[in-house]
DNA sequence: TTGACTTATTCTACATCGTAGATTAATCTT
DNA sequence: AAGATTAATCTACGATGTAGAATAAGTCAA
């Protein structure tokens, strides 16, 4: 009923081309990239892949597999070439965290998948195996590289993710006809929120690129800055190994 | 067909006491809160309030205005009060942050949607109001006050997001009879992923809480250091308004 | 060739979901 | 009392994920 380990006819003679799981998970991302996340169930993509939606089931156990799969194959689009080892770590740590954000960008409609749920497979811890080199390399010691990289991963996976929903609102608001900030303006009178309203009528909106580099180079500097002083306050809560 | 503006019998004698929209996302918060999100279904929750599931439908419009719902009553909960305006103003900041950070931790199963929705009612947006308050009034220009709020609240909001997730994959893990971190170890083998097995090793699970506090003690140190510089090059994009 | 075994796909069916539309019951207004 | 509003109910539809049985296609020993 499940898949075997192995397919025979992969192994010698490839008399069965029909389904792969490669197939499968490349044909989602394709919908969810082209149609979004909600258009991703498992009768359409049968029919997309010209085939029963049932047969699926014999290569991935259930749907959420077959997220799984979609945040492997984005994460698998992570080019660490793009690094350059003789910059000094902080630059290097922003420059990965843009690099991890474009391939996000790249699927925003994949985006709530990939940033929601952790990261199960092997493939999809390389860049944090590569991230964590780079904070040990600059001394950071086992505590606080821990603590970094997983700041770092939930700040950019929480900021890509904010960010996209905020395009995809912005969308359906213009898409009504109406102005992306006005339906904000007449949700916050001005003698509540005096002070949204100061920005708002001072300042357009801004390059999300802009924010998020803004963001990542306040947080590095700030782990920079910080995670070498006070390092012994850290060790009382020691658990199992 | 949608309901009125105003109850008329709630504005003079209140004979009908029936379905009200907070008490109908009263019980849609316990149900999330005590069964989790998936179980948060018009059918169930109609059978909770003891009423047929579509007479919800007259007080809500539909199933996504109800998930507001929760996110209003959860921002709701936010204490302002708890700030103490004596504190220099990085300090209020990270204060805030945890203040945030434990409304959101008392309803676990609920992140998932107060996390990944923007904000939507005049209600949720009061503590972004309180927020840009204190950083224009500690010298940020609106620009980067802007900026600011939005990558604190992505900041706190991804974070929790990740913490609650990283909670939950760990209770499922154990609940199937084996240590948290032991399943990551046999997924990533020594020889292919040297550092994280090094860190491993040396160090447990990390207080959350600490976590938090650290990434964003380094943020908001980061923001207050970096943000009075290079103001200028910023105000190359202003579109709208 | 034949028959058994394995692998891959299809068919049928079910429970559950959100919710549109028509209807009925309860209350307020006149 | 009669009509109008307001609130709750009933019925029904299409869509979803997927269990389970049935079927086709390919492999291999005899």
């Amino acid at each position: 009923m499940t898949p075997p380990r192995k397919m025979v006819s992969e192994e010698r003679g490839k008399s069965r081309p029909g389904l792969t799981r490669e197939a499968i998970i490349a044909a989602a991302l394709e919908i969810v990239d082209e149609e979004g996340l909600e258009a991703l169930s498992m009768r359409h993509l049968g029919s997309v892949l010209k085939v029963d939606p049932m047969a699926i089931y014999y290569h991935i156990p259930n749907k959420s597999a077959l997220l799984d799969g979609l945040i492997e194959a984005v994460m698998g689009e992570i080019d660490l070439s793009l690094d350059d080892p003789s910059l000094p770590a902080s630059e290097r740590i922003v420059l990965a965290a843009h690099i991890y954000r474009d391939v996000m960008m790249a699927h925003p409609q994949a985006v709530q998948v990939i940033a929601i749920n952790n990261l199960n497979t092997r493939e999809s811890f390389r860049p944090v195996e590569y991230l964590m080199d780079i904070f040990l390399g600059a001394g950071f010691s086992p505590h606080r590289a821990l603590a970094a990289v997983n700041i770092f991963g939930r700040f950019v996976r929480g900021f890509v993710l904010f960010e996209v929903h905020q395009i995809f609102a912005e969308e359906a608001a213009a898409c009504h006809g109406c102005a992306p900030t006005e339906s904000l303006q007449q949700l916050l009178p001005v003698e509540e929120f005096p002070r949204m309203n100061e920005v708002m009528a001072s300042v357009g909106a801004l390059g999300t690129v802009d924010e998020f580099d803004l963001g990542i180079r306040a947080l590095v500097d700030g782990m920079f800055a910080t995670f070498y002083e006070d390092e012994d306050q850290m060790s009382v809560n020691e658990d199992q190994t």
